[in-house]
DNA sequence: TAGATTTGCTTAATCATTTAAGCAAATCTA
DNA sequence: TAGATTTGCTTAAATGATTAAGCAAATCTA
């Protein structure tokens, strides 16, 4: 099978490349080609299942028909579970995805931001690192679809698909309190994003309303110092004995926080009360199964891609929306101070 | 900032474009450019940043530098893990990587390979469906570099990176005989895929030695009923009450078993022994945590992606190589019949 | 029936590279 | 010093599409 072009089909046709062309892209009609040649290139093409060679269509039209989407790390099921669900919009709407993850290195993602533009894709999506403000603006200034997720820039007017952190952490202390515990320390890290400073907030605002401590300890960002984050929390509360209740505002840091209890026989829910930021299968099944503030993974995705292809639709103006939605709290036996069976 | 091309180089220098590409592509010596003309023009490229279009040169030369990684489900936090870990040794290697999800759907799974052909992949890395063989051959065939992973196709010749799971599964087996299980049941899918068939065969091999009984339920392979998967175990548990320990075939199957265990207050461990294919924080932290056969993802990776890029490397010959690693079995509470804490 | 309009295409430039082939000028060789 | 070789580039074709502009032939108009 000898490699097929426009132009070899057009030869075999005795026509013209320009009117195989036309007829490819569906514009037959506009161009008055005949009905009858229309069909007849069409059912040639068919016959030998000829596809346009992509990369000197991108080529001539600039068009790549490919979205870059850069995350923190491919390897986290959230945002794994991202990467799956625009897939299928995505694919839908003729779009391929090319991933990358920043590991939260903004050397790193500005690099990514630039192999991007080098490989012309058509858009992009992207969890910002902190410092990416320059970058993600020359984008936007250059013409470029972009819709940030999950953290945002709030300085620059930019799309961005998220949901509410202050506000479903502000109910999920406020949860806790509920369920009688009186000394709940917030464990995060000493991030200035600002999805992490709206955790803060949220927290804030609900120990301050019912006048009950402010416990925070924060964990520097770091992936390197991973290691140690047990080592840090059991030090943490052996230095705040009073401690009741756990919120954590990250996933992994609550894994590490969970597998310590574990280990040191803490009864979680009733020695402790626990409450996590991000669902997770781990979360619902483990005995007894913890509170999560589980975000809309799948709203989250589809808003996320639907968002962008209006961009990549209307690329003439950079018309910038936010969609911030609300979490849910799924409220589970770790904030419960009830013995489990 | 205007849009800069080769040409526009060779015009503001009063050069050839012939020669900046030489220069560019580090022929300089090779094609005798001088040395001083070489300095000035990597100079020129290096103080106005310019990178020659991608996609020009992608026509030109028939390379994307661009892997299509077709997998079962990106979403998975196997598939997950191993995306991210062959995305570093891809980008070292000037590589980016397009993903997409089979859904275990073999005319999906068709549909990619052929988008990924017309987008002019470079390579394949493939967990394939049931029924791809003539496409891999196919793929093979035209001289593009595929590796298989996670599954194989056994009838045809092609690289592969896989693990053990006829031994993994033995010695898993064995492991839970030894802790004095009598009435093992292997939960699994129906399906002619090899992984699965090797997993079979290595948990019958075992009960056979031991002359005990071989209990094997299967799942219909289809994403349309995982809902009751739960019902099903539950029904099966009924069933076959001697049951005194389960082997799940695939992390999902699990999941739900031990979500059923849960529920119904069975002790694991102690009432029912548990042993499971794939590791998982989940397992690790759960109470009682859960014994796992688990990959040797990074190893896996490595492997897969290296063996792909000397694919890459040599294109005139395609000359198949499999790797199959062992996995390792981690014990843990649910395999032990001891009382737990 | 002559001029205008429409029909149904084609011509050729363009997108931004790579690379085989070519060609003066400079240098070497004998 | 004439011929051969080397140096240091350039010319131009090719990759495979898109698309503005053009152009005969057919049809319409008055």
């Amino acid at each position: 099978m000898k490699k097929m072009s426009i132009k070899a089909v057009a030869e075999t046709l005795k026509i013209s490349t320009a009117t195989v062309s036309y007829i490819l892209n569906g514009k037959a009609k506009e161009k008055r080609i005949s009905e009858e040649l229309t069909k007849r290139v069409l059912a040639y093409v068919e016959e030998n299942n000829f596809k346009p060679n992509h990369l000197a269509k991108s080529l001539r039209t600039g068009k790549t028909n490919v979205i870059g989407l850069i995350v923190e790390d491919i390897a986290d099921p959230f945002f794994a579970s991202v990467a799956g669900n625009i897939e299928n919009i995505a694919y839908e709407n003729g779009y391929k995805i090319i991933y990358s993850s920043t590991k939260n290195n903004p050397v790193k993602a500005k690099e990514l931001i630039n192999t991007f533009r080098e490989r012309n894709v058509d858009g992009y999506i992207i969890t910002p690192t902190e410092g990416l403000e320059n970058d993600i603006t020359q984008l936007i200034n250059s013409g470029l679809p972009v819709v940030l997720f999950d953290r945002n820039c709030t300085d620059i007017d930019v799309s961005y698909v998220g949901m509410d952190n202050f506000d479903s952490a502000y109910k999920a202390v406020k949860h806790l309190i509920s369920k009688d515990y009186k000394n709940i320390a917030l464990i995060t890290l000493d991030s200035s994003q600002a999805q992490m400073i709206d955790r803060l907030l949220g927290y804030e605002k609900a120990v301050y309303e019912k006048r009950i401590p402010s416990i925070i300890k924060k964990f520097e960002y770091s992936s390197a110092k991973v290691n140690n984050i047990t080592e840090e929390i059991e030090q943490f509360l052996i230095e705040n004995p009073s401690v009741d209740a756990l919120f954590f505002a990250t996933n992994y840091l609550a894994i590490s926080g969970i597998e310590l209890l574990n280990r040191k026989r803490i009864k979680i829910g009733k020695d402790i009360g626990i409450m996590v930021f991000d669902d997770n299968d781990l979360f619902r099944i483990h005995q007894p199964s913890i509170s999560a503030v589980a975000q809309p993974i799948t709203e989250m995705s589809k808003q996320l891609i639907n968002t962008l292809l209006m961009h990549m639709e209307n690329t003439d103006k950079y018309d910038a929306q936010e969609y911030i939605m609300p979490a849910s709290i799924i409220i589970r036996d770790s904030s419960s101070k009830e013995e489990i069976a």
